[in-house]
DNA sequence: GGCAGTGAGTTGGAAAACACAACACACTGG
DNA sequence: CCAGTGTGTTGTGTTTTCCAACTCACTGCC
């Protein structure tokens, strides 16, 4: 039984890490995925409106819900037979991308525009800030205070 | 004076967002660059290792680290001249990509991996679990609990 | 019935991004 | 002098991506 070890990542061997984020992004980080996403969890369901609100190009967008649904991020909900047509809804893992989007959006708020156009409020009245808070102890979670281990 | 309104996105004009997520995914969202990201993060500042942990050839990654670096996303620190040679570090955006890499990474452990080859220890003891809580109430933010409005 | 309009893709060709190997260059150590 | 290292750049194909045009199966309207 070995104790498992804090590692510092920078010591391990050189080579691609086997790594959750990277794992991650081979779902997620092309194009137009997590703009698709975005627009799907704003409650807009259909090809045509996700397209004209993310600027994909349609074969672009058919590509990109394909491999989602593939990866099971997406289910698509027949309409209509004769002809086909489907609606896109986001499953569990989809729903869960919540945390990554409204990261990435808080970001994008401070760093990446001169000001936001859109303000999310929370139920407080306030706009919202997110803290990350541990589950089990409730106190912060920051780049010092998480050690990461070989499973 | 107008009253700012709770917006369905779904029901504004079809016509490509002003959005922070799209924004922020135009620095950050071609591949490779949270990779190396995840490296500077991780204390591994050379060129030659940031390539070896992230499988990025050369050329692309002298691509992404100049683009991040043009974004201010991480500073280059000269630590040799003749030649001139450059640590890479993270300037205070790039550091405040923890939240968007933690929560990809979480995401990652549960969906796109079988079981995670790392664990991320919290100083409390326990595996992290990231709840998300506002700043000013401390309630937890969740998709339901938060409203756009636009600005 | 005829005919325009719509929604959801598919196809084809140009443009851009990417991967890989080779090269350059300024050192360092033997 | 020669091999090796670190940090890129260049050159050459291959793969993606983009955009516009097309198909197909309807629906509405007159």
């Amino acid at each position: 039984m070995t104790e498992p070890q804090p590692v510092r990542m920078g010591d391990l061997p050189l080579g691609v890490r086997p790594c959750s984020l990277a794992a991650a992004l081979e779902v997620l980080g092309e194009r137009w995925s997590l703009l698709a996403l975005r627009e799907i969890g704003y409650g807009v369901h259909r090809f045509a409106r996700i397209a004209g609100y993310t600027g994909a190009s349609r074969d672009m967008l058919a590509d990109r819900l394909r491999k989602l649904e593939a990866a099971g991020i997406v289910e698509r909900r027949l309409y209509s037979e004769h002809p086909p047509r489907h609606e896109y809804h986001l499953t569990e893992a989809g729903r869960e991308l919540f945390p990554v989007m409204l990261a990435l959006t808080e970001w994008g708020d401070r760093w990446a525009v001169d000001s936001p156009a859109l303000i999310r409020r929370h139920s407080c009245g306030q706009p919202v800030q997110v803290d990350l808070v541990c589950r089990h102890c409730g106190q912060p979670v920051t780049r010092d205070t998480i050690h990461p281990e070989l499973a």
